[in-house]
DNA sequence: TTCAATGTTTAGAC
DNA sequence: GGTCTAAACATTGA
């Protein structure tokens, strides 16, 4: 569930609880969530005590999201010199589909970690446990162990411009929603988002990149901006596990115009909006107002 | 009991 | 190399 509007919506709510809190303890339940994919079995009594070890006592000094990823920055808090925030570790931490992360929530048998701060608990939550939660030195550390490595531009990013996505789509031959859900020309929309982009902008998911017109691609892009802030202003879609950081839900499902419809009217046309397998995932659009 | 669910990566086929 | 599909991860709920 977490898309570009959540995991915002969630990097606003952790800036406004946790900045500036010192960790001062940290409790593992599930190893697995702390260990890269690629290591996933290799979760070890060591793993938990250096991840332990290189954070605790150090002061949570800046909160950043790259695409779905949400990026804690922390320096050591030894010294009394106020100007000595140097980044002295990372957190990384990926939601996937069902993390969650809840400032003084409740415990569950979901809870996988608990970061016990000055003021209150940090909760990682993950019923699927696909997510994870990884200690780094630095960035440069993580793009080193693969991070970040295929993704695009930042919509909100200045350099995401009409020209840059129209160069980046009439070199691209398959349809637009894999494209979309790729990550590769612009990051942060998921299923949902490419969904709802797809329909405000009047374009079949199945429509081959190239062979969208400039009409087309204005329009597409112009949405992109559009539908992924006005889901930020909403707090994010609630649509299954996502909550924001204070356990309320977000509000833009409310504005689902084919996510989750399909089979029922389009609010357009009247037409029964259909749905299709693309890319593995479910897809429901109208085929009367999408060409 | 079977199926689908928000993300991402990987393997294999063409 | 590009692109597609299916499967993998673990759990829940319809």
């Amino acid at each position: 569930m977490p898309e570009l509007p959540e995991v915002e919506t969630i990097k606003r709510g952790l800036e406004k609880s946790i900045l500036g809190q010192r960790i001062l303890n940290i409790e593992i339940r599930n190893e697995k969530i702390i260990s890269s994919h690629s290591n996933i079995r290799k979760a070890s009594k060591i793993k938990t005590e250096s991840f332990i070890r290189n954070l605790i006592d150090k002061k949570i000094v800046n909160v950043f999201r790259r695409a779905k990823n949400i990026i804690l920055e922390l320096s050591d808090v030894q010294s009394n010199n106020k100007y000595d925030n140097v980044c002295s570790a990372i957190i990384l931490i990926h939601l996937k589909m069902t993390g969650q992360l809840i400032y003084n929530g409740i415990t569950t048998k979901h809870t996988h970690i608990i970061f016990t701060l000055e003021k209150g608990n940090l909760l990682y939550n993950d019923i699927r446990q696909f997510g994870y939660v990884l200690y780094y030195k630095d960035i440069s550390e993580a793009v080193a162990n693969g991070h970040f490595e295929k993704l695009g531009l930042e919509p909100f990013d200045e350099d995401f411009t009409l020209i840059y996505l129209k160069d980046k789509l009439a070199k691209t031959n398959k349809n637009i929603k894999s494209t979309l859900l790729s990550q590769a020309i612009v990051v942060g929309i998921g299923n949902i988002y490419a969904d709802e982009i797809c329909f405000v902008s009047n374009i079949s998911p199945h429509r081959i990149c190239k062979t969208l017109n400039d009409k087309e691609i204005n329009s597409l892009y112009k949405n992109i901006n559009n539908i992924l802030a006005l889901a930020i202003e909403r707090g994010g879609s609630s649509i299954s596990d996502y909550k924001l950081v204070n356990g309320e839900s977000g509000r833009y499902h409310l504005c689902h115009q084919v996510y989750g419809r399909s089979g029922l009217a389009c609010y357009k046309c009247k037409t029964i909006l259909t749905k299709s397998i693309i890319a593995g995932r479910s897809s429901v659009w109208c085929e009367n107002c999408q060409k």
